[in-house]
DNA sequence: AATACTTATCGTAATATTGCGATATAAAAT
DNA sequence: ATTTTATATCGCAATATTACGATAAGTATT
């Protein structure tokens, strides 16, 4: 026990459910907001704006990254993240037909 | 350590974060899939359709109703879920605010 | 009232997440 | 080559999540 039991879920409902954790975070919105806003984003920065210890960005960075929804370059000493744009899309696609998939409030209970 | 640090972030980052892990859980994926075909859905239905075991099942409820994601009513002996469609049209706009304020792949790293 | 049926809750074990100090790694500047 | 600067990784403690058996609670039927 303990363990999402992935084996009995669909590839889209897990694929989709991957993406989401990866999202719910209130530092990772932080994080992909602050990317949004400026296209680009130095993890140097993040650690100034949001208030959280160096290593505890990194590795919401690397969350994100592992997920597929930014991807960084080096450049010289520092790191330079950006939006991935394929699982941007995807998401975004899958959200939106999943969110209007609902009918409205006919025959609710 | 290890608790989330949610008064370093504003309100709505909180409470983005909270709907979106309510919903980053492929057995609640399933369960919210279900009801949209359905418009409702009763207990009992899910436990037999997902493989989970009862207990499970209604704990995956309550953290989806607890969200205020779905809502349940009492019918006789069984308990009706439906989608609250205040939250979910309310998380669909701030899901569409969130993707769409994609500037799109110009200069990216 | 006793039984059947459905859902919720409790308790618990296994695993995952969060945050951070310390340290490693790697490139740039001196 | 050494130092500075920026990021990643390790190790750990605290907390959260996931799953489920057992059992409680509530309604319907007999």
């Amino acid at each position: 026990m303990g363990l999402t039991r992935s084996e009995i879920f669909t590839d889209e409902q897990n694929q989709l459910s991957t993406l989401l954790k990866a999202i719910a975070h209130p530092a990772r919105i932080a994080i992909l907001q602050r990317i949004l806003i400026s296209n680009t984003c130095i993890c140097g920065d993040l650690v100034e704006e949001l208030g959280l210890a160096q290593a505890t960005i990194s590795q919401h960075l690397k969350e994100l990254k592992t997920a597929g929804i930014i991807q960084g370059t080096i450049e010289g000493v520092s790191v330079c993240y950006c939006i991935n744009p394929k699982t941007w899309k995807l998401l975004e696609k899958r959200l939106g037909t999943f969110f209007g998939s609902y009918k409205g409030e006919t025959s609710c209970c």
